[in-house]
DNA sequence: TTGTATGCGTTATCAA
DNA sequence: TTGATAACGCATACAA
């Protein structure tokens, strides 16, 4: 006998496929100690549920699933534990769910909610192109998090910082330190996300202390991964090598100014002496690579934290702010100084 | 109508809900048009099918899922981008199972094996205590990856390199530099895995080279999660307020060794000319740190290769080296010296 | 408090 | 090439 069945439990028990499943899902209506009875040959016989079967039964399910593209990526690991805490904490089962380079997460997120009878969704990394048609399609609540695309602004629900605007921030205070070139390490070329929007405000920036653009201090990943220590690593000697005149690297997220810095480094260049480097994010290695990388610092827990309470908000049909918007915080440390 | 069935499609288009099944599922007894007519109104009305009633009702199901205990460990990054890649390359398809911190994995694989038809299994992280007879409940193949416990050891399929060999070979590279106070930071104290071994390999080397083991010297993890930055920059810092002479760090891993050299840099400390620093993994951030870290770099993609590649052979019965070792690579950068 | 019977949405068998 | 129909394993309404 290869699968143990509800029925085997029942009949070796000598009782009713019905009493069994009391037993199993905890209900009150059933006597201790046929209940102890049942649970015990369970046990003995490691019968196991079939979780296809449940969820094809069950209407309802609480259990919420959050996705994420690019599951490794280092901005997402404490995020995933507050996820995990906060939703078992509401006593709902949490799913996380991996999305693959090449898979669309609308699409995982509508065979999801169907499989798992889902109440509620989070969408994590990804989701930069899509549309309304298909979103319309999930039925369920859901939050995005963390993606701040300019296509998804004002339509659904959302925890983000304001990335322009905070890039604006890094770029002014750049400025105010006394770099007038500042070079600029970006995602790709046709980033339309948060890429896009950081180096709108890195543009603002500029602008609005008229110091004109230079196209030559902007670099793009080209063959790296974008977002990649290997990447920064690659603008960084491509700059150098450009011959291009610079005082201060601002780097589109941590991962790249670390490359960017070992390559300053490996040429023989001072950080902040001979070079300013900057960053956008605040991972736990910017404070710990040395020197220690001036950055900014998306509040990681609090947002996913706030994610949850707006989904659990809009699942209870609360009156929500459905768009929240959450400060960056500038952090000077080690690797930016004043010239001049 | 809420959730829109088979059997919705099938009246829509005027024919059997097997014929629609057949549609979905590309079975060739079928009229080429009857199959465009109905994969058209499928579309027309977003029908997508439910996988739970789907892996209920099939018995087989050419799916691999791969269990993450730590799923944030930067370890696995690149390894899951090679499961994700041989196994589709298989024409399986591939799930990616999180284990949550206070979950048992191997329960996990046993519902889900029933719940997906799993044809097989990859464990990945964690394993570090379990019993014989909850790993006999797993029945379909499985292979360890990554993990080296001990208890583990010639009883199931692995994938991994020899801790205790590699942490020896580390340390006794560490001696030849001419280090003889070799302060090692370890994993948590009650560690039986990894941890445990590297410590071993560390104290053989020490042995075998007539140092005498010194116990001031072994710092171990309290409070901070394992494996971290902020473990090794606490452990790092308690070694020098100790006012225990050393001349050089071997820590247990990479984030451990950022947060030690970080915690030497706040102290004044220049590395490698006060301190060298070696540790153990060989992650891309010992690379890019400065100084770049010298370590034991395990070829984690071949070994990620490698897992599948038996977990295949063992779906198909053929014959396997059932515990497969690999070589690490001293990787010696610009963190350690020699001395004297 | 318990058991029987029905159906969840599919796939697969079989007969047409 | 097609369509009824019987499972898949479980939860639950209802009857007992």
């Amino acid at each position: 006998m290869d699968q143990i069945t509800i029925k085997d439990i029942a009949r070796l028990c000598g009782v009713g496929v019905s009493t069994v499943s009391r037993a199993i899902n905890n209900h009150p209506d059933i006597n201790e100690e046929t209940k102890q009875m049942i649970l015990d040959t369970i046990r003995k016989y490691n019968y196991v549920p079939n979780n296809s079967a449940r969820n094809l039964k069950r209407s309802d399910s609480k259990t919420i699933a959050v996705l994420i593209k690019g599951i490794s990526n280092p901005f997402f690991a404490d995020m995933i534990q507050v996820f995990e805490r906060e939703i078992s904490r509401k006593k709902y089962s949490f799913v996380l769910q991996h999305v693959e380079e090449d898979e669309d997460e609308v699409d995982v997120a509508i065979q999801l909610e169907k499989e798992k009878r889902l109440k509620g969704i989070v969408f994590l990394g990804g989701l930069s192109s899509h549309t309304d048609e298909k979103m319309k399609q999930i039925s369920v609540p859901f939050v995005i998090s963390t993606v701040d695309a300019p296509s998804l602004k004002r339509k659904y629900a959302s925890v983000t910082v304001d990335d322009e605007k905070e890039s604006f921030r890094m770029t002014e205070y750049l400025l105010e330190c006394g770099h007038k070139k500042i070079a600029l390490l970006a995602a790709a070329r046709q980033d339309a996300s948060i890429g896009l929007m950081r180096v709108k405000g890195y543009k603002r920036a500029l602008e609005q202390h008229g110091i004109p653009y230079d196209e030559g201090l902007v670099l793009y990943t080209e063959g790296q991964p974008t977002y990649s220590m290997e990447s920064g690593y690659a603008m960084a000697m491509r700059l150098l090598q450009s011959g291009k005149e610079f005082t201060c690297i601002y780097a589109i997220s941590d991962s790249v100014a670390v490359g960017a810095c070992k390559a300053l480094f490996n040429a023989g260049k001072k950080i902040p002496d001979d070079y300013s480097v900057a960053s956008f994010d605040g991972l736990p290695m910017t404070e710990y690579y040395e020197p220690s990388i001036t950055t900014m610092r998306q509040p990681r827990k609090e947002m996913a934290e706030a994610t949850i309470k707006l989904l659990f908000d809009l699942i209870r049909k609360k009156p929500v702010e459905f768009r929240q918007v959450y400060e960056a915080e500038l952090v000077v440390r080690q690797s930016t100084k004043r010239i001049r």
